[in-house]
RNA sequence: GGGGCGGUGGCGAAAUGGUAGACGCAGCAGACUUAAAAUCUGCCGGACGUCAGUCCGUGUGGGUUCGAAUCCCACCCGCCCUACCA
């Protein structure tokens, strides 16, 4: 007794104890429910960052309490390791990306059990093992047999200095550059392997069966961009079709000009002879343009007329065609009809140019001889059809519809939707990522290799020099092979897969990380799915989370699972910043190392201080001070559990007043725990040290008293800080382990305050606080306000006007 | 331009219609110490006041209400996401 906490020690001879004792082993065990909690993968960089930890450490704190209340936790962890900075450190280091990549997980595991969580090791699933992307390449055959993956030439983004294309997240920040060399990206044509997300946009934009934040939603829905409208068919005046998506068929009356994307397929068929090279020389500047040029939405309209004319379907309008980049080619059919009086950037594009502008919707309010519109009046609410044939004198609001099933009568177009969403483009002309599973035969085409060849391993020795080509198409041992299905000379697809795939699934690898049969166990799915609990950044709303959902309808599709959504519930967690309130980076200097924190006070401290810091949705910046109140906190548990107490003479009230405060504190942190609050639930565990220490000093308090009082503190501590809770638990008496203990239930009766605060108010203003008995009448409440002392000086001896008893807290008088 | 989140003591934060600032950090005063650290005690939003207390105070301005940090309207500031999607 009296020794002094020494985190280190105690920490690292239980956390050697849990391995050895196979505390936090996880398996089926039907007689108990199923709870799946899950926090984001990392990725292998080489070093547990404190963003880590703060994602890692209160859902660990979260998964410890759904167990202790009795769920059967599954808490998994992994690596998802196949990705481009493990080729940079190759190229960079002349190390080779699997030794690198190993060697950092490696680390980060240690580093990770420093943590003291409650992962299950043995369910440890590492996505560039070649156990796990087998499966990541059976998963992208399955896609191809439903027709969910499929072959496209389509434009990348490329670097040009670098000299290769980039995934979507290694292009940074508004001006869209290259995480490596900060130059602007370009576009390049490429054939790609894509999947075809958009076949499930409208069940994407379902939520009703999850439990996920309105932000994410939102993201979601707004990434997915749905809109209704129409296809129209205009042509051109040699007869050509040219077809269009508008989500204003209303506004078609106002057409005065079409607008096609440069790389429209029909340009080169118009354009006249005249216009030609105004026309080619646009459309190369456009295809050099970078994305920072192209889609900076203030950018001046440019754009070259064709030559060419359209007539107007619906009133037979002769109408120039323009080029101009502003249209793009992978939205709708790279078309539009321009209606200048109703769209800001047909509105803009038209004054530049001198183009007819027709004012077909009448602004309410607005007269004929008001003169030519300021602006273009975009409103599809209020308002009126004006120079619209019959239409004409028909509220905005009406004509949509009215015009759409129109013009499927007069089979000029009809009802359709559009999405922003894309299709996943999942090619990577990299080398540390799952070879997708493909033999291009000059008879056959693309043939998937057979399952009894999967996986397709990486080779190792290649060279990593960026030339802008795939460098296993370098590899001559790799890329030559032969037809599955003729024995044909053929070459291999030498394009990896977008690493985002090998994310998409993980949470069924866990289930059976080392099965060499499925990609995961139908029994552990059938037991474990879906993920419970999803916790992770926001950063990932519109990637990861919405490839996972649409794999997961995919994998329903397979026959592999019968949910629908991958995780029922999810959490965002926010950031934490440095000392200075900015994001934490290298080149600022404001990075705080968990391992020197871990080494200086203990996992125990630095969990409770990030829980306790800010709310976890929130975040904020790190304190090196701050840490001292958990600090102090947990060497006051320490000195409280080692305590001998023996009470000096038990006084009944204050025995009384520390059992409310413990059975008040059980049922604070149960429900903080609950809504994600850790950081109240931790103030309420400090205030409950605040009392027993008073209670220790005054040595007023039975045994008993103090002993559920103590006991209490370190259940409800032990999923914040699973170490010293142990360690105290033991060294009070009690079995191993603390953690599977019942969670404490609380005494509503022992909880219940004997008396309260009566606030009295004069008009809303505090002028009175009484302690009276608890549980009194509202028309007693009202009897003492009124009888106050100050209550009767500031009447001034007239009557109330009314008086507002809130039940069992406040009397107001209004004078 | 669009969307989201936020603005409360010196600082991190509580409080989501009913006592603003729980809990903690820093600070100040005192105790212990040769000294420092640690620890302990007290104070700790501002103004006025000898005390009792009074007035002001949750980004700004209005409103609803017996009562507003909290609800509504308008605006200012900060951060994040997104960006010509027809």
């Amino acid at each position: 007794m009296g020794k002094k906490y020494n985190p280190n020690e105690v920490e690292a001879r239980w956390q050697e104890k849990w391995q050895e004792t196979g505390l936090y082993r996880q398996q089926i065990d039907k007689s108990r429910p199923k709870h799946y909690a899950l926090t984001m993968l990392p990725y292998p960089s080489g070093d547990l960052h404190i963003g880590h930890w703060y994602a890692m450490t209160p859902s660990d704190a979260r998964a410890r309490f759904m167990r202790m209340k009795g769920y059967n936790v599954l808490f998994p962890m992994g690596f998802d390791a196949f990705g481009l900075p493990a080729e940079n450190a190759a190229i960079k280091r002349n190390i080779h990306p699997a030794k690198w990549t190993f060697a950092n997980i490696e680390r980060m595991r240690g580093q990770l059990r420093s943590m003291g969580a409650m992962f299950d090791w043995e369910r440890e699933a590492v996505s560039a093992d070649p156990e796990y992307y087998r499966w990541t390449q059976w998963f992208f055959k399955k896609l191809m047999e439903l027709n969910l993956a499929y072959r496209k030439m389509s434009a990348v983004d490329f670097c040009p200095n670098c000299n290769t294309t980039l995934a979507r997240e290694q292009v940074w920040g508004d001006d869209r550059h290259c995480e490596r060399c900060d130059t602007p990206v370009i576009k390049k044509d490429l054939e790609q392997w894509f999947f075809k997300t958009t076949d499930y946009a409208d069940e994407l934009l379902d939520f009703s069966g999850i439990d996920w934040p309105e932000r994410v939603k939102v993201m979601q829905t707004n990434w997915i961009g749905r809109s209704t409208g129409a296809d129209v068919v205009f042509h051109t005046e040699q007869g050509d079709p040219i077809e269009i998506f508008t989500t204003r068929p209303d506004t078609l009356w106002g057409a005065t000009f079409m607008v096609l994307a440069p790389e429209h397929p029909l340009v080169g068929k118009i354009t006249t002879d005249g216009q030609l090279g105004a026309v080619s020389q646009y459309r190369e500047n456009a295809q050099k343009l970078t994305d920072i040029d192209r889609e900076t939405a203030d950018r001046e309209k440019t754009g070259v007329f064709t030559g060419a004319y359209a007539i107007n379907p619906v009133n037979d309008a002769r109408i120039p065609i323009w080029i101009a980049d502003y249209v793009l080619m992978s939205y709708g059919s790279g078309a539009i009809m321009a209606v200048p009086a109703h769209d800001e950037r047909d509105f803009e594009f038209a004054k530049k140019f001198g183009l007819e502008i027709i004012e077909v919707i009448r602004m309410p309010g607005r007269e004929e001889s008001d003169g030519p519109l300021a602006e273009a009046y975009v409103s599809k609410y209020e308002g009126q059809l004006v120079n619209s044939g019959e239409f004409t004198g028909t509220a905005v609001s009406e004509a949509i519809g009215q015009v759409t099933a129109w013009l499927e009568e007069k089979g000029i177009g009809k009802e359709a939707v559009n999405y922003r969403l894309r299709d996943w483009l999942i090619s990577r002309q990299r080398y540390w990522g799952a070879p997708i599973p493909v033999i291009y035969c000059p008879e056959h085409g693309a043939v998937p290799v057979p399952d009894e060849d999967l996986p397709v391993l990486l080779p190792e020795d290649v060279e990593f020099m960026p030339t802008g080509e795939s460098p296993l198409k370098m590899h001559d041992g790799f890329l030559h092979t032969t037809c599955p299905t003729c024995g044909k000379p053929s070459l291999r697809e030498t394009d990896t897969m977008d690493t985002f795939m090998c994310s998409s699934w993980y949470q069924y690898r866990y289930l059976s990380p080392h099965d060499s049969d499925h990609p995961f166990d139908p029994e552990e799915g059938a037991y474990w799915l879906p993920v419970d609990q999803y916790t992770g950044g926001i950063e990932h709303a519109t990637m990861h989370l919405i490839y996972t959902r649409f794999f997961t309808k995919a994998m329903r599709e397979m026959g592999l699972v019968t949910i629908d959504e991958p995780m029922t519930a999810l959490y965002n967690q926010g950031m934490v910043l440095g000392e200075d309130g900015e994001k934490m980076s290298k080149s600022r200097g404001n990075v705080v190392a968990p391992d020197a924190l871990v080494e200086k006070f203990g996992a125990d401290t630095v969990r409770t201080y990030l829980m306790f810091f800010a709310k976890w949705n929130q975040g904020g910046p790190w304190n090196y001070d701050g840490i001292k109140g958990p600090e102090r906190l947990l060497n006051d548990v320490w000195e409280i559990g080692t305590n001998n107490y023996m009470p000096n003479q038990v006084d009944d009230e204050a025995n009384r007043a520390l059992r409310r405060k413990t059975h008040q504190v059980i049922r604070k942190v149960t429900q903080d725990l609950e809504g994600f609050s850790f950081n109240t639930a931790v103030a309420a565990i400090m205030e409950h040290r605040n009392t027993i220490l008073d209670a220790k000093k005054a040595k007023n308090v039975s045994v008993d008293a103090w002993n559920e009082a103590v006991d209490s503190l370190l259940l409800v501590l032990a999923p914040i800080a699973p170490h010293i809770t142990e360690e105290l638990w033991a060294q009070r008496g009690h079995g191993y382990s603390i953690h599977q203990q019942p969670w404490p239930a609380w005494d509503a009766e022992a909880a219940k305050e004997d008396s309260i605060t009566l606030v009295v108010q004069i008009n809303g203003k505090v002028r009175d606080k009484i302690e009276v008995d608890a549980g009194q009448a509202d028309e007693a409440l009202k009897e003492i306000a009124l009888a106050s002392e100050k209550v009767q000086g500031w009447l001034e001896g007239k009557p109330p006007r009314q008086v507002i008893v809130v039940k069992g807290r406040l009397v107001n008088i209004v004078k």
